[in-house]
DNA sequence: CAATAGGGTTGCTTTACGAAACCAAATTGA
DNA sequence: TCAATTTGGTTTCGTAAAGCAACCCTATTG
């Protein structure tokens, strides 16, 4: 049977996976915030085949990530950018991100942590929050408890 | 060819994704979040194959996100608990479902936001933000330029 | 002893993927 | 000016992997 689809599923979290979880499009979304645009040069960043990465794009572009711009003179030359749709899986990217620096550092170990280009201080790390600004864990919001 | 892995990848996102990034994995992750502990307890709530289940919930336990913890007297009883890295992924996946729900609301419409269940106030919007507290946009951080 | 939990195995279909061919528009260059 | 090449992207094809269903097996619970 086909791969389960999660379009209509009532949980958005695998109505999200439907649109950015597999292999390519959050690395694709993320390329696109380093300031990507153009086919060519996410094909030679990421090293993907040309048929995958016109899929993704192609299904970001349905699903309202991406915009397809045409920018030729007389049509044909294209970039593919972030709609706001796709600005605002900015906090996913960098939680991702994050995530992935403390848990599975480079061999070479450097942090090579993000900053904020103004001040260039390291940015914060992304945590959930209450209405005052206090750090939620899991046990403040769901329904959770961990026996350690 | 085989699919390309991104084991050894200098991009932590891909490396993350390496781990997470499958179809189901997150899925299972945000479960156990909800306080799924038990294989039947999985395989019902997310209609997953068995066979499928067991392949992930070994791979997340070999990537140190899940522990296979023996609850039964004679052995052969099983949960499958976050660990510390597991639970850190509780940004990420609540920034998901914020965004899942931004965007693709359910057809029924209803917000049902998370809350901390202390105040029951509704959570904030997961964000970046600075070391001074103010929330960052993609072109604080990284150098991107939207031509709008 | 029956039912349930926690898987493993087999068989089959669908998808993901890379390689490479293909193609139209733009550029080069003679 | 007109063939040759490059750029940007699409299509085709063969293979490897993902995925589901169904059956099997053992140990525990009741």
């Amino acid at each position: 049977m086909a791969r389960k689809r999660f379009d209509d599923s009532k949980c958005s979290v695998a109505r999200a996976l439907n649109e950015v979880g597999d292999w390519w499009s959050l690395l694709i979304v993320l390329h696109a915030m380093y300031g990507t645009r153009r086919f060519v040069d996410f094909q030679q960043q990421l090293g993907i085949a040309k048929n995958i990465l016109c899929d993704r794009l192609a299904k970001l572009v349905d699903n309202d990530v991406l915009r397809k711009v045409d920018v030729g003179e007389h049509g044909s030359r294209f970039e593919y950018r972030l709609t706001e749709k796709g600005r605002d899986l900015f906090p996913v990217v960098v939680a991702l991100r994050q995530w992935g620096d403390k848990w599975n550092p480079t061999p070479e170990g450097l942090p090579l942590d993000l900053r904020d280009r103004e001040t260039s201080q390291p940015i914060q790390q992304v945590t959930v929050q209450s209405s005052d600004g206090k750090t939620l864990t899991i046990r403040d919001v769901f329904d959770y408890e961990q026996t350690h």
